[in-house]
DNA sequence: CTAGAAAGATTACGCCTGTAATCTTTCTGT
DNA sequence: ACAGAAAGATTACAGGCGTAATCTTTCTAG
């Protein structure tokens, strides 16, 4: 289970994926109008998907004269990827001075403060 | 108050930067010294603090014939920044489920989430 | 059946990055 | 005073990325 060969997925690459993420498979057209970027060239995005695809990230199958893209690999795997390496070079891997810069900076409201409490009791048990 | 224009630092400028963070002036040697990257060739270094200058990340003083470089933008900024586009990225901007997500998945110790706990409790008061 | 539209495939292009190598200037030791 | 070392400055170079434009193939409307 050697899974460090994650292709790597950039910036904008990312946005397509989450909406294939979302809901899949869905055609190019669909896609460009389910991204929350609206100013992109269709271009742009159907070289997103072909790059995507040439990395294994996902794939397609023909519908007619057209594609339906579908993940190959799970948000998971890239949320544990990614956030292990946002820990380490922010943080140097501690997580709980990481939460605390989070917990402090971003003004959370009494409902998600509690969430995160819930979180931790239930830990304890 | 524009504070959206940060130079951007790439992965590699970053843990030069870390070590400046750290503590400043140092001269170039003994940032390469005190770098946990040890397989780097002292011309990349080099590389990266011209960068870094140039980029107005810091600066350097002249010492004899050697310069000595320090940062010119806090560390908290870039924290800051960078925080939030991973929050932004992966999370769509929603601390408590990220906070849940490091918190279930990175098992941590009963100390760490006392320390949690502890900031919650503070900030209730 | 044919011309244009629409999908996908290929190519483009400049900037950033990682990773140095080479060139230039300036000390330093003999 | 001069040669070699050492710092910094400039140049290199391939691969990734954002952002498309162009080329090719294939449907579809007349």
């Amino acid at each position: 289970m050697a899974k460090k060969d994650l292709p790597k997925i950039s910036d904008a690459e990312w946005k397509v994926m989450d909406v294939l993420w979302l809901d899949s498979p869905r055609s190019a057209l669909e896609i460009i109008e389910l991204l929350d970027v609206k100013d992109w060239d269709p271009k742009t995005v159907k070289t997103l998907l072909f790059r995507l695809v040439k990395k294994g990230v996902i794939n397609h199958k023909v519908r007619q004269r057209e594609y339906l893209y579908y993940p190959l690999i799970d948000k998971s795997e890239y949320l544990k990827k990614e956030s292990q390496s946002f820990l380490d070079k922010l943080f140097d891997g501690a997580t709980a001075p990481m939460v605390a810069h989070f917990i402090k900076s971003k003004k959370m409201d009494k409902k998600e403060i509690e969430a995160i409490k819930k979180i931790l009791e239930d830990l304890d048990a």
